[in-house]
DNA sequence: CTTTATACGGAGGGTGCCTCCGTTTATCAA
DNA sequence: TTGATAAACGGAGGCACCCTCCGTATAAAG
């Protein structure tokens, strides 16, 4: 859509705008629904929408997957945010709970997350880029305390968050996912003792 | 394809069975290039076959996956029988490196193993329940050595290792995944002071 | 009310999935 | 050998989805 809206100083027609809208809550509905691979054609039809113009909007399925997680990954970061107060490993954990609850509701949003890591797409490398800094935050409060070993990364972190949500499909999901990781932070953590 | 051949006791037809090699390696082939999701129709194309007899030897995309790389799977096994001499953490080391050195050359194998870890078809079923046992194998010997703790089966090991592995196509991909393998496989020790 | 930049919609070409069934062929028995 | 028949073959065809392209519609600006 608006991709000469700057150049011609124009503001963006409202119709556009709507149905940008509209197609982002289709897409929620679908994706909750059907899962990540759910068609496309289904999202606009739903949104009531061309197929056209749903690709004028998202020219790939990542970029509507993105979008559509945004708002969650926001809400990651400012949670992590307000757990400033707890110490280190106990806020890593909890933030890590809260990881697993935003995955477990919006089934769709590993198949966001994982590509935005790699995403050179502006606008969401950004997104990718507050969360890494966020997990970043966490994980450097501790180190200076020196509770969490320092040959890790941020990045390698979400991932082996990301990762280990992926085996999603069984009973007893929720509690699987959070043992593994709580185990693999107990890997992360200095032990008083040397390790 | 012998549906019943077991029923009217004739022996296997020598085509059926070279044609199921042929679709295996070509398979394996177009699998290495093309990755998980290459078309069927081009491997069935590769082995000069119809598509139809690819249907008929592999019901389903899955099927063919798990036939290719069972395999794999088998190595994995006898892998872990030739650990027996190490100490149980030692053991479960080498065989998370050999397993990371698996997928690292066929990429194809996790999008293999993360269903089979689910498939109710008896014949991937066991291909399954060996590498579970195996996993568990390794596991019991550290836990009756008190290396290990116990809150965490053979199973959910494996979800583990395949869903760390997930995270493909970075640089330097095998270095870092062995290393959050090993942080994992270091929450997963109990350290002689009780933890 | 015109002009024009924007956005819309969906037809259409392409690919892949999977099924179905007429044809071919390997085995077996006579 | 030669038929009979079970087993296997192959690819046409129906379907769903992907994505592009372009004629049409319409909101903003003057």
């Amino acid at each position: 859509m608006g991709q000469d809206t700057a150049r011609t100083g124009r503001k963006p027609r409202a119709d556009g705008l709507r149905n940008r809208e509209k197609l982002l809550s289709a897409a929620r509905e679908v994706f909750s629904a059907g899962g990540p691979e759910a068609s496309l054609e289904a999202v606009a039809k739903r949104a009531g929408v061309g197929i056209g113009t749903l690709y004028r909007h998202f020219p790939t399925r990542e970029a509507l997957f993105q979008a559509v997680y945004m708002r969650e990954a926001d809400q990651m970061v400012s949670m992590a945010e307000s757990l400033g107060g707890l110490p280190p490993e106990e806020a890593l954990r909890t933030w890590m709970r809260g990881f697993i609850g935003m995955v477990a509701t919006k089934k769709g949003m590993l198949s966001a997350l994982a590509p935005a890591l790699d995403s050179d797409c502006p606008t969401f490398a950004d997104a990718a880029d507050r969360m890494r800094a966020t997990a970043g935050l966490l994980l450097d409060r501790g180190r200076e305390e020196g509770v969490f070993r320092s040959d890790i990364s941020p990045e390698e972190m979400l991932r082996v968050f990301v990762g280990v949500c992926y085996t999603r499909d069984i009973e007893g999901w929720r509690d699987t996912v959070t043992r593994m990781l709580d185990i693999f932070i107990d890997g992360m953590t200095c032990l008083p003792d040397g390790r």
